[in-house]
Formats: C-alpha cells, structure tokens, sequence
DNA sequence: CTGTTAGCGCCTTCAG
DNA sequence: CTGAAGGCGCTAACAG
C-alpha cells in the first residue's frame, strides 16, 4: 500500500493538516509532535505524491526541452547542451522533462501541451528559428523560457554565441594563411544562427578585399552527409576552393569525407574548418580548425536564468553574448596548394 | 486563465461531466453536443491539466531515467542510450522524465522519489552493478523496470550484451596479428560487465596457450584520463604489453594519449582496442579497432520491454542476449614490434 | 499549537 | 443520454 499522509496521520492520531505542516518544516508545530511525526514517516518510507503537490500547489519543479526526432541521435550538439541544462537543473533540484517530437507542428503542440498541462515551469529551448513559432507561442502564454539563441523578434531572455565574430576569426585565419577561393557551407536559412554566421563570412572577405562568389556559397542541412554532398558539389567546381568553411562540425566532417573521396589531402589540398567543437572534432584526421561554442556550459547558463524567470527574480542580464574561440587544429593547417 | 473542463462546460452549458465524457470519446455522448464540445476545446486551446490526471489516473506515461552526475557529461554511452529510449519512448506517446544526481545514496533516493511519488510509469536503468540496490529496490517495490544489464541476481527483464564474446574476439584478434603479450585495463569491479568482459579475456588467452599475468591487469574508472594513467603504468613495466585492451572507447583513447606521449606510434608500436564503439572510435587517429555495442537499439528496445512491463503483457523475452559485433580499425593494425 | 473546511482538475460510479 | 457526488493526495486559509 501507498503511504500518505493520511497514513501518518492514523498512525500518529494526529490530523493530516497537522502531519503536512510538520513535515513541510512549518515553525507551528510542537517540537516533540514534529519528531514523532517525522520518525514516523521515516519508517514508513513516506514520499509526497508529487502529482497531488503538482497539481495544488502548481509547481512541477521540472524543466520541460523538446528534442526535435530527427536530429536527436546524430547531434552531440543537443546531447551536449542537455548535459549542461541537466547537470545544473539537478544542482537547484529539478528533474528534466523530454519530449522526443517530430519537428514542426508536432513539435509545437508538444510545447503546448506541456505548457498547458501544468507538467513544467519552464521552458528550455534551443535552435530557435529566424522566425520562431515557439518563442511567439511561449511569449503570448507568458510561460518562462530560456532560449540559446537569437531570433528576430528577440525581446526574450536568451544566450546566443556570437557567430558573426566566430565565422569572422575563421576566415580572417584562412585568409591569413594565404586562402582566396574559400567557399561557405551554411545550414538553412530558417535558423537564426545562419544569417550571423554569413554575416562573419561577408565581413572578412570584404575585408580581405576578396569578392563574394556566389559558387562558394551553398546550403546545407548541418548533417554530416549534407556536408559531404554539398563539399562535392563544390570540389566539382571549374575553379574548386582551397578553403571550406561549414556552419557546423558535423557538416565540416562530412567535408573532409568528401576531400578524401577524390584523392586529395585535407589541410594540405583543400582546408577544412567547422563550429561547434564538438567532442570529435579533436578528434578527426586530421583534427579539425574549428570555433569552440562552450555549449555545456551555455546549457548551465541557460538554466540559471530560466531558474531566475521563473521566480521572477531579475535578470542580472535577460541577452547574454558569449564570443566563441577560435580553435586551430589541423585542418586548416597548410597553406593553399598554390 | 487556464482552460479546464469547467471552462469548457460553463460555455456549453453542460456538466463537467459530459464535458469529461465527450472528450474521452465515450459512446455515450449524444453526437452533437459531443462535437459542439469538441469544438469549443479546440477553440479554448483546451489542453487536460496532466497532474489532475494522474493523481486520478494513477498513470503518468512517463518513463524515468536516473543519470550519474559524474559520468553524465563525458559520457556518450549514456547519451545515446538515452536517445534510444526517448526515440522509443516518443513512439509510444511516453515522455522521459531525467534526474541528475551523484552516485550512491542519493541516486538510490532519486528511484525511490521518484517511484514512491507517482511520476512515471516505469524506470530504465544502465550501468547494473553485480550486486545493485536499485535494482533490489525496484524489484522490492514491484515497479516497472528494464536493465541493460544482468547482475547476480538476474530474475528481472533485461537487455544485454554478451561481453565475454566481444572481448574474446578482441583478443584472438589481436592474437591472431601476433599479439602474446596483451593486457586489459578492467573497469571497476562493481559494475556488472566487467567479470564478463574479463572472462572473455582469459578465455581467449587460455585458448591460444598464454598464461595470465597479473601486471598486464589493471583498473580503472572509465574516463578516458583513467584509461590514460593505466596505461602509462602498463607502459612503464620492464616488459611492456604489446596490445592494450581497454573495456570501453573512452579508456582506449585515454590510452592513445599515452602511448603518443611516451613517443611511441599506436597500431605500429602498441595495438589498442576498445569496447562500444562510440561515434567518436571512428574518428580517432588512428581509428579505433573495437567491439560495437548497438547501445542506440537496445535503448530503444529497452522501452520496448519496458511498454510491455507496464502494460502488464507478457514478454516474449525477458532476457535478451545481444552478441556484439567487431570492428577493426587500424589502431590494432600492424603486428607488433617484436 | 492543532483541527476543520475547502478545493486544485479530473474521472468514475450511480442516479435520473 | 446527462448530471450530481465523491475522492485521488496535498496544501492553505481560518478557526479555535
């Protein structure tokens, strides 16, 4: 049989007012009742029946993410940051709440139904869109949400990654090692991030005094085999680059597959540079130039200000920016083959 | 304002009751107002307030997964069980409810939390220890469980991996390239696999007429700076191993590192191996020869087992035995020195 | 200091 | 076919 506090209250012959408040730690209660009381539920192996607190006191002490289906599995990048939000969740004593969901509208009334149905009190999200259906859901259900990144309306609390000035440092390092023909691998427009990171690549080249090639520019779908197509597209090109940028690391592998598939040399042929640095990107043959996004630790982040929304407490700051370090590795190692 | 059933009856006229009943898809609802009460939710943005639902219910379609603090970040075998389950669970309509907690007590208390007060339906859990309380608890508690993992007292649903084969073949692999002097770095005796693992070892040694020798066998904690130490400490012996088995990737590459940094070339001067095969083995420099446990899967029919559990349907296997796959790769791959 | 009362939102008898 | 009543387990006034 369950124990409740109903049992408690038989066993002690106290009532169950009485027994909730002294283990709630409430001031009014004798001391001596309060032991008897506590010893009581210790022996009997009492636990509160969470979904009846829940559903009083309408906190769930539990944090709600929506990890979209497709790119669960081969995306250590969410895996990362829910490592983050996770480690520090437990550190102010909430549970984690997942959703696996289909992306798109199944996605979204995920969101609605864990908002509505008083499962979580807030909201982490994370590749947020350009223009964003779930921050504008969230926003007009006032329900507190943290999200990592920046969307166009973005009067919400955030922690983005600067990816303009990490895409910038990126190019300005090709460029510096003598790359001209250095061509961009994006991933789709829709998301946020994309725009930023374009923008970084625009600046240094204009700024290198290089012209922008619409050739160099294609699109991608910040999977690895999206990576190693669309670096095929452009190692067929009349006149290839000696550089490739990728907007993720998972795309910047799938690169060097690619490189390697037609008999050249990655970092001495064609350089190769990615975003993220995730775990393998140490890893990789060989080791991959990349811009480091601290994403465990933007997940703690992300956590410590959602925490502070949903006490509404104040923000010390609701936009944090973080800029990215530039990791060189390998693979963008030697000069241009000419 | 929140949208309940009250909501919804006030505005229709009707009871909570039939409100209750027409939503549920009862038969007994006259079908008219049983549409006229469809539409009114779907236009309120009705969404059933779960906590009610499952203090009534007693059903919370949530599965429950408790992950060691300490472990949690570095380790891609948790993540990817982890997606494994929640792809399943997803399947199932089931969400996954996470808490982060250290090892030992508290990870225990976590169970009971979570069991006692009514959150989930069911518990997956990993990393079985040989003799594990959790496991004595849940089975004490007639809670729905499934392992990855047999332990000694094994008359519970679980799903493992024949891990004495998987080393077995690892080493007569590397006997087969000539390989006598081999050692293993165990992981902690406590954990479940490791009496396997280390049983395929001494078979297969025994099989190829080698004596044990108790400085090639050595533990560690299944970090990749543990697998680091170990293996300097194998490396440093006067007669040093010329093939390291490590009982997972993360200690193999800790043992890569060591062998580069004593100057020494991995697959050439010292053949390394490794057990799961996670995403990163493949990138490794060299890449790593190992044995692959498709943790991913057998997340997913974890939940599988699971589902059945809950629902209290007979399982047409309550243990299954997976027999892991090798992969050669070239840090195994030349013959060694001498 | 303790007990009584009320209700969170839902579902399920049991009567009409 | 519909409604009234009761209760899941807990907490928060409000009295004594």
């Amino acid at each position: 049989m369950k124990v409740t506090l109903k049992t408690i209250a038989e066993e002690a012959g106290l009532s169950i007012t009485t027994v909730s408040r002294a283990l709630a730690g409430y001031g009014d209660v004798n001391e001596d009742t309060r032991r008897r009381i506590v010893a009581i539920a210790q022996r009997l192996g009492y636990q509160p029946n969470l979904a009846a607190r829940h559903l009083r006191s309408k906190q769930t002490r539990t944090i709600g993410m929506v990890i979209p289906l497709t790119s669960y599995f081969s995306d250590p990048f969410f895996m990362e940051l829910l490592s983050g939000v996770g480690r520090q969740a437990a550190e102010y004593g909430y549970d984690l709440l997942l959703s696996a969901q289909q992306p798109g509208e199944e996605e979204l009334s995920a969101y609605r139904r864990m908002v509505a149905s008083s499962r979580i009190d807030g909201v982490v999200l994370a590749r947020v869109l350009a223009d964003d259906p779930r921050i504008a859901f969230l926003k007009e259900a006032r329900h507190p949400f943290v999200a990592f990144g920046r969307s166009n309306a973005n009067d919400y609390p955030y922690i983005d990654v600067d990816g303009a000035t990490g895409v910038y440092r990126l190019v300005e390092h090709l460029v510096a090692r003598g790359h001209r023909r250095i061509a961009i691998i994006l991933s789709p427009r829709t998301l946020a991030f994309t725009t930023a990171r374009f923008e970084g690549y625009q600046r240094a080249l204009n700024e290198a005094g290089i012209a922008l090639a619409g050739q160099y520019i294609v699109e991608s779908d910040l999977t690895q085999e999206g990576g190693r197509m669309a670096a095929q597209r452009l190692l067929d090109l009349p006149s290839p680059p000696t550089a490739i940028v990728a907007c993720n690391d998972a795309m910047a592998i799938g690169t060097m597959q690619a490189i390697r598939a037609c008999g050249r040399v990655v970092g001495r042929d064609v350089a190769v540079a990615g975003f993220d640095d995730i775990p393998t990107a140490a890893f990789t043959d060989p080791p991959l130039t990349t811009v480091r996004q601290p994403i465990y630790d933007i997940g703690r982040r992300a956590l410590d200000m959602l925490v502070c929304v949903i006490r509404q407490e104040p923000l010390d700051e609701a936009h944090v920016l973080l800029v990215p370090e530039l990791i060189v590795r390998q693979s963008s190692g030697a000069p241009p083959s000419r």
